[in-house]
DNA sequence: CGGTACGTTGATATCTCTCAAAGCAGGTGG
DNA sequence: CCACCTGCTTTGAGAGATATCAACGTACCG
């Protein structure tokens, strides 16, 4: 069944000697987002939920697991997402340390891309999050902070000045939104003092980090 | 450099035998969604967008990919996204297949893994653009298509009837929506004739599912 | 010095959300 | 067996946000 259907011997040998059965009741959480990321688990019956939360308690289900189906965030200390039965499951539980570390004795590389698939894939849904729940303000101010983080210049006097290096078109789609919408939002952060836009609006000047902050995670 | 710099001489030396360099123009397209999966490759330098497209032309970005990111869809036959540069950007492009070989060597489970996570990131991507795009319409349609080719149960008379496993609450979080968007697009699927609701809403009998299709690949 | 693509701004339309109330189904206890 | 209670779903009216359509401004490039 899923994970342990298609491994061989050896492998699933090693897998159930550190997996305990467990069951879950409807609105039983087996990981909480922020606490330790200490399980995963693969799905024997049942559905659950995955979800992610923004600061002030709105949240986004990003994914939904079934029977079969592998559930946990490896290769992350703390969970970011909280998974939740949906109705009575059954779950074949792992310490996800363990179950990692049974995974060790195969090449780098593959070990690497899937470390980066599994990044991607919190990243994806991660975005979901924005998409499905966010304002066109969060949105917009989030995503210059994100690239602040990613592409921060120290501009001569010491501000933080970044160079938008997509089209207010590509911003728009990336974001979900309309070219407008995002050109409204950014005039809003200028009006607000929150940012400088020079270049016709393809180089920007973070004057306030914290507003833009405050902007991108509202209560 | 990303995937080389983790990797060891061995593996190094087998993915540098099959990698080409190659140099983007902004604009141009390393893979186009629809056509035969060939590509994978590493960015040297630059920035791609990847992109998936509803089937009225409207486009959602679902990743952006900076320099030592990798960018591809392993494991699968036919690309489902397009990828683009954004700006001049030089890459280290790898037949898709080759590549996947030289992972061959190790364990069927990581493997297996792997290829989950690959799925679901896909799935993820895939749905950002539902999000992202799609009016409720098209979302509640879709997301009762995919539950039909995933749980569809013969009912006695032949038609096709799903059990919703999950209340209007968790859909329309799922969905990006609200309780009653959700409730008033059933309430219109059921007044158009192409479904039938039983149980409190939470049987659904699908009459037609080429209206259903319609409604979710609208033009 | 235009021209062209990109960005901004404005007015209006549309869609979804919000708030509120009523309908339904299932479970419980009398 | 019925009445009631509780949670979920549906329906309604109105507010709010973003999309759409249209015009104008502005950088960059030859």
């Amino acid at each position: 069944m899923g994970l342990c259907g298609s491994v061989d011997l050896d492998e699933l040998s090693a897998l159930s000697a550190i997996g305990r059965r467990r069951t879950l009741a409807v609105g039983q959480v087996l990981a909480w987002a922020g606490d330790d990321n200490l399980l995963c688990a693969n799905v024997v019956s049942g559905i659950l939920k995955v979800t992610v939360s923004t600061a002030n308690g709105r949240e986004q289900i990003v994914g939904l697991v079934f029977a079969g189906d592998f559930v946990g965030q490896l290769f992350t200390e703390t969970s970011s997402m909280t998974v939740t039965a949906l109705v009575d499951s059954d779950l074949c539980v792992y310490p996800r340390e363990r179950f990692e570390r049974v995974l060790t004795e195969v090449s780098a590389m593959e070990r690497m891309l899937l470390q980066r698939t599994v990044a991607s894939l919190n990243d994806a849904r991660e975005r979901m999050l924005t998409l499905g729940k966010r304002g066109a303000q969060e949105r917009v101010a989030g995503f210059l902070l994100d690239l602040v983080d990613r592409t921060a210049m120290a501009a001569p006097d010491g501000s933080i000045s970044i160079d938008v290096p997509v089209s207010r078109g590509d911003m728009a789609d990336f974001l979900g939104l309309t070219i407008e919408t995002v050109s409204r939002q950014m005039t809003r952060l200028k009006a607000l003092g929150a940012v400088a836009l020079a270049r016709g609006g393809r180089t920007i000047v973070v004057k306030e980090r914290a507003a833009l902050e405050a902007l991108a995670n509202p209560d």
